[in-house]
DNA sequence: GTGATTGCAAATCTTTTGCACTAAA
DNA sequence: TTTAGTGCAAAAGATTTGCAATCAC
């Protein structure tokens, strides 16, 4: 299903990272179907359960490689815990509070206008929108 | 200088919290001078520089009902450390990614013009927008 | 072969916790 | 008194690091 092992393969040399096995079958964890926010404890979890061998000193070794190689995108919501975005596109957050949640907002849809000037020597590197939700109290469980 | 120590106590007690010899000191830091960032280290630590004699753990438990009670609030931008702001009016933050530092952008020079729907059953606690930015190259140390 | 990558366990860093002690009301 | 608040040291959780073993090229 999804995105071909070669695709992945020359997805990760054109990022200038070996295709190694961990790589790869990380790769296909996060990029093989919709995309998606992953801790680096969920995803060792996940590959775990798919019997794919890896350290979780690894897996975070890999995350960051991917982010310094803009295959993804760390998301800062909350203290103590990163985040991983596979949507590397300009967009924006939903957090929930409530169950840690997020969801992506694409970027047309937040209209941020007239940026203030940034302090002097420095420059524009993002710009994050966090929009924080709380589940209201008479909310069933229906998602999250 | 500034706030009279009478006003801190009668601040903390509309608040519900009992003045202590600790959240008196650490308020008059906070609330003492203009708006500022301070990490739960870098209070304790200035604590310290002004020969008052408070537990980390404090500081923390300090913080956290400060932030429960409206006084500060708690800004997310790096993995692993929280920043406490004085400003709890409704306003976003410049992040600089090369000094750690943070620095307000009042609430009206950002426009965020027709939010999306947040997620069914979950309504909106708070928008952060944080502008990232990184000292460029050729800035000479100036101010961080 | 050779250098990049991995795994493990230990280390680090921030934050939280348990509990006996102290202080505010 | 009585209960909230504090300090300490230990625990917890996420992340990083050092280094020998392993793998890609």
């Amino acid at each position: 299903m999804a995105v071909p092992a070669s695709d992945l393969t020359e997805r990760l040399r054109v990022a200038g990272l070996r295709p190694t096995r961990q790589r790869l079958a990380l790769a296909r964890l996060l990029f093989g179907a919709a995309d998606r926010h992953v801790t680096a404890e969920h995803l060792h979890g996940e590959a775990q359960a798919n019997e794919i061998r890896v350290s979780l000193a690894t897996v975070y070794n890999t995350l960051h490689q991917f982010t310094a190689a803009g295959l993804l995108r760390e998301v800062v919501v909350e203290p103590g815990r990163s985040y991983f975005d596979t949507n590397v596109d300009d967009h924006h957050h939903f957090f929930c509070e409530s169950t840690g949640h997020l969801q992506d907002i694409p970027g047309e849809l937040v209209m941020v206008g007239q940026l203030p000037m940034p302090p002097e020597g420095a420059e524009i590197s993002r710009v994050d929108v966090i929009i924080r939700v709380r589940r209201n109290a008479n909310a069933n469980a229906s998602q999250d």
